[in-house]
DNA sequence: GCGCGGCGTTGATGCAGGTCAATCGCAATT
DNA sequence: AATTGCGATTGACCTGCATCAACGCCGCGC
C-alpha cells in the first residue's frame, strides 16, 4: 500500500539550547520571538525528527526544506497528516506527547526550540498565549479541511490539493513538488497509480501541465477549482 | 448521496443573556464555570444551533440530547465533523465564524454562553486561557482521529465508530445509538446501505448484537477492536 | 560507456463499496 | 384494523479505485 522508506532516527532530541535573553514586552510578531528562543538544526532527507507518543519537548519551524508528519497502521498503511514547509510550525502539542511522527522529506533547517519555555512565556503573557491557541485552532482548520478532502473523488483530491499547494507556494500558478507520489498519495488516501493517473487525466483535460514529475503548472485554475467542489 | 433533513433555522441568537457575578479566582474546574455563565435552551430535533460562516458569538455546552456538526459540498455531500453528547462543548472558534454549521439531532437542552464573556475572562486568568487551548486541542485530536477512521476500510470504520460511541456512553457494553444510519454514514464517509449490510456482516460474525437498529449490543470487544487496526 | 536502483507511468484485471430499487418494520394517525 | 410514512434492510448490478505487473526514465557509481 504504500512505502516506509528507510527512516534514519537522528539522535538530536538533547540538543537546541534555549533562549538568549528574549524581550520583556510581548511583540505581537509571536512568529519572529519563536526565531530569538530556538536552535537551527539540519536535517537529512527521511531523517525523523520526532516520533508518535514521544514526549513533545520541542515545537519546531521549518526554515527550509519540507517535513512530513504522519501515522502508520498496524497493518502498514501509511497517513500523512500534513506537509510544513518554510515559514510552519510543527510538533506543538498541548499534551504531553507528539500524535504524529515527523519526518525531513528532504534536507531541510529547522528551528527548534523548547516548548517549555513558550509555555512558561505564555503565562506571563497574554498575548503568546493567545497565538499558541491560534496556533492550534490553524492546525485544526487544516485538519477538517483534510477530512473534507478524503471524502471526495479521486480528481477532487488531487485538483484540491494542487490548489493547496499553489496556495502554500509563493503563489505562483506552478508548483514545485518537494514530496514523492508516494507522499501525495499517502496524503490523500490514494495509492500512487491513481495519483499518477489523475495528474495524466487533469493534463490530458488542460487543467495542469507536467514538465517535469516534481513540477506542475496550474494551466487552469477554474477548471481545478471547479473539481474542488 | 445523503437525506438533508428539512433544517428549520431556529431564530434564538440573540437570547443568551450572561453572567451573573462570577467567581473571582479561577477554580480549575472550568466546565463548572462555563454552567454558571450560560443560559439553557431547548432545540427541537433537526434545528440548527448555528450555521457554517455565521459569526461565532456563543460557545455551547450539551446538557441532554445530541448534536452534530457538519458542511455540505456544492454537490450535496454531507460530511459530519463530530457528535456531541452530554456535557461535550462545541462551537468555540478562535477566529470569528464557526467552521462548520450545527443541529440537534433530538430534542436537546443547551447551554448557550458568550464566547465574548469566556475570551475576556481567558485575558483576566491564565487557567482559563489555557484551559480554552487544552479544547481546542482536543477537538484538533478529534479531527485526527477521524482523518485515520476515513482511510479505513468500512468495517474498519463502523468498528471504530461503535467503539468510540461506546466509550463516550457510560461505558456500558451497550450502546444507545441517538442517530440516525444517514447520520453514521455522512460521519463515516459511507452510504447508509452500507452501514447497515456492515452491521449486519458484525452481527453475522458475533461482534455484536442489534436488538433495535438504534442499539447495539457490543458483544466481542476484542473482535471490534482488531477491525479498529 | 554500461548497469543498477529508485521513482514514475501505463496497462489489465479484481473487488469493495456505490447506486438503484424493492421490501420490511414500526410508530403514528384515523 | 387499515393506512401512511419514514427509516432500515436486503438484493442485483455497476464503477472507481486498488492490485498486480510490466515497462520507461533518469541519475549515479563503476
Amino acid at each position: 500500500m504504500q512505502s516506509q522508506p528507510t527512516t534514519q532516527t537522528s539522535s538530536h532530541r538533547q540538543a537546541a539550547r534555549t533562549a538568549r535573553s528574549l524581550p520583556k514586552l510581548a511583540s505581537n510578531a509571536f512568529a519572529n520571538q519563536i526565531d530569538l528562543m530556538g536552535a537551527p538544526m539540519p536535517f537529512g532527507r527521511n531523517v525523523e525528527i520526532y516520533g508518535e507518543n514521544e514526549p513533545a519537548e520541542y515545537v519546531y519551524k521549518v526554515i527550509s526544506g519540507t517535513v512530513r508528519t504522519y501515522k502508520v497502521l498496524n497493518d502498514g498503511r501509511r497517513q500523512i497528516g500534513a506537509f510544513y514547509l518554510p515559514g510552519d510550525i510543527f510538533g506543538l502539542e498541548v499534551g504531553d506527547e507528539h500524535s504524529f511522527s515527523a519526518e525531513a522529506i528532504v534536507e531541510s533547517k529547522i528551528l527548534v526550540v523548547k516548548r517549555s519555555a513558550l509555555v512558561s512565556l505564555a503565562a506571563r503573557d497574554n498575548e503568546v498565549a493567545r497565538q499558541l491557541w491560534t496556533m492550534t485552532a490553524g492546525e485544526l482548520q487544516r485538519a477538517q479541511s483534510h477530512i473534507m478532502l478524503l471524502i471526495k473523488t479521486a480528481q477532487e483530491r488531487v485538483a484540491g490539493f494542487l490548489l493547496e499547494m499553489a496556495q502554500r507556494s509563493a503563489a505562483a500558478s506552478e508548483v514545485d513538488l518537494p514530496m514523492s507520489r508516494q507522499d501525495i498519495a499517502d496524503y490523500l488516501g490514494l495509492t500512487i497509480e491513481t495519483v499518477s493517473r489523475t495528474l495524466t487525466q487533469l493534463e490530458n483535460s488542460a487543467a495542469i501541465a507536467v514538465p517535469t514529475s516534481r513540477r506542475i503548472v496550474l494551466r487552469n485554475r477554474a477548471a481545478l477549482s471547479r473539481l474542488n467542489a
